[in-house]
DNA sequence: ATTTGTATTATCAAATTGTTAACGAATTAT
DNA sequence: ATAATTCGTTAACAATTTGATAATACAAAT
């Protein structure tokens, strides 16, 4: 069901640092982003929507922990993995990182063999949980738990279908979703309706929320995007 | 009245989860200890007398699960709290963890901020046990010692199911319930009931309160809602 | 102008829930 | 112990909501 490749951010302040890991990464399947400095990865990190961050302690700008800090205050950084870097050896980085609300941390010097396994150890667990099955893009909320979507705190309920359906588009924004997807996803496999019905649904949740954030892509299929 | 440190007992076999987890703890005042597989759980266990135990579900030697089942066989842990750690989301692991007498699961990654709130909110539950099991929303009072439900001071008995009914519904206001869920919360997992009975139900609830509380969400279940 | 693809609307069938009444089981009162 | 009452469940049917389709309108591209 997990096609598209997870996202990593890099931050470093060292050029070759940042190659060596972004090679390596890159080869175990992941797409790789940059930022030379804390206050860049806090940018970039809002643009791509990164799975993991990784960010060394030590940078111009902003330090990884001011960044990791920064980040974990917005609630769509909530949930990102994060990893530091740390030359520092001594405990009290570490716990202070981990305070922050760091996932794991790796010392430098790096050995990419440790990190490409840590790496992917996190991913391995990552998994859904209750406290999690929220999705937040600016005022709009899409709220699995209480089966409801709220624009700027007000209640839209939505059916079932039309439910399922943003829930799917809007846990990839800006992906576009094809129409096959779209029902093998919502639909299941052995799929009986036909292609007007998404339209429909499509039409319902536009009319309904009063706000444009489905994109059509004529001929493709639909995409979340605000 | 002055209370000895609370005891918790963490297992798992990733020396960082356990540090992270000890660490976080530790700064709220509870006084932690280790283990680093199922059977370490048990024999520190004996010795320790925790008030709580963390139990990480896949560990070598003995799992999380056998730990448990081992532990609950015995007199002294009948009423000990235990967590689970599990990397699985599949209900069926999560159900196996009930029968075995689990009081909560926390799914990795762990966040520390829910494992810490889980913590402590199951130990406020233990507390509260006898005192003050009771919800209130506005002017509406569920009250678990009285057995009763006031709105505005007045009173409103329930009978025991429609009680029980209500109580799960607004123990998470706003979340929605699935039928299924109601089903093995309140009848149990051996369910022989039909789904028709939760409706009248709740039909009885919403009448014999008069007030709009329950809301149906179709398709899905119902959640309590002011 | 024609083709291709999507939007919109109305309509109907299916799925889901609400409501009522009835009845045995469990509980309480006599 | 027995009667009276309350409770939990089910069945039957009504009411409602939802989902899917068809038909038509519209828009863009060729």
């Amino acid at each position: 069901m997990e096609v598209s490749p997870r996202r990593i951010l890099v931050a470093d302040d060292e050029p070759d640092i940042l190659e060596i890991i972004s090679y390596n990464l890159a080869k175990e399947g992941y797409e790789m982003y940059t930022a030379k400095n804390g206050q860049e990865a806090i940018d970039k990190a809002k643009a791509i929507k990164p799975d993991l961050i990784i960010l060394d302690v030590m940078m111009p700008k902003k330090t990884g922990m001011e960044a990791c800090q920064a980040l974990r205050s917005m609630p769509q950084f909530q949930k990102t993995l994060i990893i530091f870097l740390t030359a520092m050896s001594d405990e009290s980085s570490q716990i202070r990182g981990l305070e922050l609300g760091a996932d794991d941390y790796v010392s430098k010097p790096i050995s990419t063999k440790v990190l490409v396994s840590r790496v992917n150890a996190l991913f391995r667990r990552v998994t859904k949980d209750d406290d999690e099955k929220i999705l937040i893009f600016g005022n709009i909320r899409i709220d699995t738990i209480k089966f409801v979507v709220f624009i700027d705190e007000i209640e839209y309920p939505l059916a079932k279908k039309e439910f399922e359906l943003l829930y799917l588009l809007a846990s990839k924004q800006g992906r576009v979703f094809l129409r096959n997807e779209i029902l093998s996803q919502i639909w299941g496999r052995e799929v009986i309706v036909g292609d007007r019905t998404i339209d429909v649904h499509i039409r319902k949740i536009r009319q309904k929320l009063g706000i444009d954030c489905i994109t059509t892509v004529k001929g493709v299929g639909y995409k979340f995007e605000l």
